[in-house]
DNA sequence: ATGAAGACTCAGTTTTTCTAAACCTCGACG
DNA sequence: CGTCGAGGTTTAGAAAAACTGAGTCTTCAT
């Protein structure tokens, strides 16, 4: 069987920005520009000849056509993923998708992690998202917050803030998988947390 | 869900050779020549950072993990096919891929068909075989070749040989299944075998 | 009004992929 | 043995694809 398919860049594009309803989140888990995401799906579009979003000034909806493409495609990917875990389970441990929540970014130096270069070999992505259900969900591995849970049975890692503002909660909070607590990438992410975060940063 | 995925096209040229377990046959699938289908093995191979060929003198061989991984990963190129196809039925119609046997190949024109631009629509890759199977199965769309079948209740469209050498059979054969016969791209082709064969092609 | 957010576009750059040609090894064959 | 053919591999350079960054637009909220 000879496969005829689209560019496969493409197709996740469309499938990052179709899970998550914007081009924007979308680039942030694939670790490129919204609009890169934009014109990767204008592509896949035009050589399908089939219009898979609807851009509305909200936002985004998917058109019937999106609606139905997207299942089989998330599941293809994610049967990808799976044999590939299968054969070389390291492809996992190596990066971690990072979320931040738009109030812990205004803390953290500008730009982190990217300018740090000791996070390079363990960080894939940072999104921006504040839902503490992607850190069950694996949508992301770990999540740098303000405020409290209910965190139920994650890990939950507080560092001081050194220069907290009047109007700011003192401690920001690394959320993950109790299995990743001490695993080198998070040890990294904190190291470099903590570093950022102090007077000198 | 993020996907933890290596580059897709690896992927594409791990699955097309090791379902030829050839290289240079899956070169012809994808369209692309064989040293590139060597890098992007060899490249997934270091992703992964696990060897899924045994490349013995006597041809390709998959190794224990690459075995356990062709599956799920032709699985999931199917599934992406068929998905595509689902929303996009066009994607399919465009164009064809051919095979041609070593015989025909012989008195066929240099190149062919690359050389005639009328094809370019209509061709997407050919490859060498002399196996009718691959037209039950899609491999490929229709076969070049010579001798008689049996082919069944395949289509087939004799072509005489002008130059007909002495050991040859004077006919060669198009065969293809019996709903592509006077397609479009079909009707392409046999124009130009028809012109390649002829005295002045 | 003003600002923020997100999508789009476009030129230019970076990265990836591909080709073409050389090389190497092995097996077949005279 | 030599020589040839068939693949696989390697390389430099070319071509194509993907990405960025900056600017624009629209809409919504203040």
């Amino acid at each position: 069987m000879t496969h005829r398919l689209p560019h496969l860049n493409g197709l996740r594009a469309f499938e990052a920005a179709a899970r998550h309803l914007s081009f924007k989140t979308a680039a942030s888990e694939l670790g490129v520009t919204a609009g890169a995401v934009s014109q990767q799906v204008r592509k896949l579009e035009e050589t399908l000849d089939v219009p898979l979003f609807r851009r509305l000034p909200q936002g985004l909806l998917l058109t019937d056509a999106g609606e139905r493409y997207l299942p089989s495609i998330t599941r293809a990917f994610e049967d990808l993923t799976r044999a590939t875990e299968a054969i070389a389970p390291d492809i996992n441990a190596k990066k971690f998708n990072i979320g931040v929540s738009s109030e812990a970014r205004l803390v953290l130096p500008q730009e982190w992690p990217k300018r740090d270069k000791r996070l390079t070999a363990y960080v894939r992505s940072v999104i921006e998202t504040n839902d503490i259900d992607l850190v069950r969900t694996d949508e992301v591995d770990c999540l740098i917050r303000f405020g409290d849970g209910p965190y139920g049975d994650l890990a939950v890692i507080a560092m001081p803030l050194v220069k907290a503002a009047a109007a700011q909660p003192a401690e920001l909070h690394f959320v993950c998988k109790p299995g990743l607590a001490d695993c080198r990438q998070s040890k990294a992410i904190l190291e470099s947390l903590d570093d950022g975060l102090s007077p000198s940063g």
